[in-house]
DNA sequence: AAGCCGGGGAG
DNA sequence: CTCCCAGGCTT
C-alpha cells in the first residue's frame, strides 16, 4: 500500500467524529475552518455550536453587526478572523449573490481566506483535489520524509505543497486532507509521537533515524514585547444613583482592534501611580487633582500573548457626575449590564471581575 | 521576507 | 517555564 491508502485506510477506522464533518454545507466548513485557524480542535468546537447557533446561515452573519460578530467571538483570540468572517460574509451575498464559490482560486480572493481555507473548504466540500498544509500537515510530511525545508519560508511550504500535489488522492481529496490533519493531532503530535500506532510508521524516515523532534524546521522564534498597560475603571452616579463607567472602542491598528476596554495609558515600563496622575494625558482630562477619587486596590494581572506580555493595572476612578463633560466626549458611557454585552479582550474580563489585588 | 495578531492546553 | 495549535494580513 502506498502512502494514501495506508493514511485513508488508517482514517476510516480512526477518525475523529467532528460536528461539521461528513456536511456538505460549505458555510457550516468554512467557519469551521476559520475558528480552527491557529486554534486547537478542543478549544474551537464550542465557539462553533454558539456561532452556528447565532448565525445559522450566510445571511443571518451578513445581517449581524460586526459587534455582535465580535462578541461571539471573544476569548477566542485572533479577532480580525471575526472581522474578515463578517465583511466576507457581506461580500459573498453581494457578489455571489448568496451562492459560494466553488474552486479554491476564487475561495483565495476572499478576506481572511488564505491557501489553508480555501483548500481545506473546496477538497471537503467541492472534490476539489488541492492540499491543505497546516501546521499538522507539515509536520507529518517533515517526519515521513525527513524533509529539511523550513516551514516558515516560502520556498520552504512550496516544496511542501509539491510533495503533497503529488500525494494526495484525486478520489478523496478532502478525507485525505482531514485524514493527514488528524494523523498530525492524534498520532505525529508535536512531542512525543505515537510512532507504534502510526499507519505510516514502516515508511517514515524520521522514525528510522529516530529523529522525529528534529522535525519539521522552523524559523527560532523571537523575543517577546512587554508592554504597560495602566488602565482606569472611571465610574460615575447619575441623578438617580444608577452607575455608569466609561470605555473606549480599540481602533488603531494593534491588539484587539474595535473590541472594548477601559480608558488606557500604555507606558514603556512600570510607573508608580503619581507618575501617572501627572501624564498630560491624565492631566487633560482632570486638571483638578480634586476632581477624581481613587477608591479600592490597584488590580494588577500580567497578561501573557504568544508575542507579547502586557503588564497591566487597573486604578479604580470615582468622579462626580459633574466633572464628567469631557470624559462623555471622549469615551463611551455605559452602565454594568451594557457592558457585559460588549466584546472585551480577555484580560478586561479577567480586570473587571477581579477580587483585591494580585501582585 | 519579516512582523503582527490571542488565548489556552500539554509537557 | 516552552511549544504550538485545521493561518492570514500588512508592511
Amino acid at each position: 500500500m502506498n502512502f494514501s491508502d495506508r493514511l485513508l485506510v488508517w482514517y476510516d477506522a480512526n477518525k475523529r467524529a467532528l460536528p461539521w464533518r461528513d456536511s456538505d454545507n460549505p458555510y457550516k466548513v468554512w467557519i469551521s475552518e476559520v475558528i480552527l485557524q491557529q486554534t486547537r480542535v478542543e478549544q474551537g468546537i464550542a465557539y462553533y455550536f454558539r456561532f452556528l447557533d447565532a448565525f445559522p446561515d450566510v445571511i443571518s452573519l451578513a445581517s449581524a453587526s460586526e459587534d455582535e460578530v465580535l462578541r461571539l467571538w471573544q476569548g477566542l483570540g485572533y479577532y480580525s478572523r471575526a472581522r474578515n468572517l463578517h465583511q466576507t460574509a457581506r461580500e459573498i451575498l453581494e457578489k455571489h449573490g448568496k451562492n459560494f464559490p466553488e474552486s479554491s482560486e476564487e475561495w483565495m480572493r476572499l478576506k481572511g481566506v488564505g491557501p489553508y481555507t480555501a483548500a481545506a473548504v473546496t477538497s471537503i466540500v467541492f472534490k476539489e483535489a488541492i492540499p491543505a498544509l497546516d501546521g499538522n500537515v507539515y509536520r507529518v510530511l517533515a517526519r515521513a520524509f525527513a524533509l529539511p525545508y523550513n516551514m516558515d519560508t516560502s520556498k520552504g511550504k512550496k516544496q511542501f505543497y509539491q510533495l503533497a500535489t503529488q500525494l494526495i488522492d484525486p478520489k478523496r481529496p478532502g478525507d485525505f486532507n482531514q485524514a493527514m490533519m488528524d494523523l498530525g493531532a492524534m498520532i505525529c503530535k508535536p512531542s512525543g509521537p505515537l510512532c507504534l500506532k502510526c499507519p505510516l510508521n514502516t515508511l517514515c524516515l524520521a522514525k528510522q533515524q529516530n529523529a522525529a523532534k528534529n522535525y519539521p524546521v522552523r524559523n527560532p522564534k523571537k523575543a517577546v514585547r512587554e508592554r504597560f498597560f495602566n488602565y482606569f475603571k472611571i465610574t460615575t452616579k447619575d441623578p438617580q444613583g444608577k452607575i455608569f463607567l466609561f470605555i473606549k472602542k480599540r481602533q488603531e491598528n494593534d491588539i484587539w482592534k474595535n473590541m472594548y476596554d477601559f480608558p488606557l495609558l500604555e507606558t514603556t515600563e512600570d510607573t508608580p501611580p503619581e507618575t501617572l496622575f501627572k501624564h498630560p494625558w491624565w492631566l487633560h482630562l482632570f486638571p483638578d487633582e480634586k476632581s477624581f477619587l481613587m477608591e479600592g486596590q490597584v488590580r494588577q494581572r500580567v497578561h501573557k500573548l504568544t508575542h507579547q506580555t502586557i503588564h497591566a493595572k487597573l486604578f479604580q476612578i470615582f468622579v462626580h457626575p459633574e466633572n464628567t463633560v469631557l470624559l462623555n466626549k471622549i469615551f463611551i458611557a455605559v452602565d454594568f449590564d451594557q457592558f457585559e454585552q460588549m466584546a472585551k479582550p480577555r484580560l478586561i474580563e479577567l480586570l473587571h471581575w477581579d477580587r483585591g489585588e494580585k501582585s
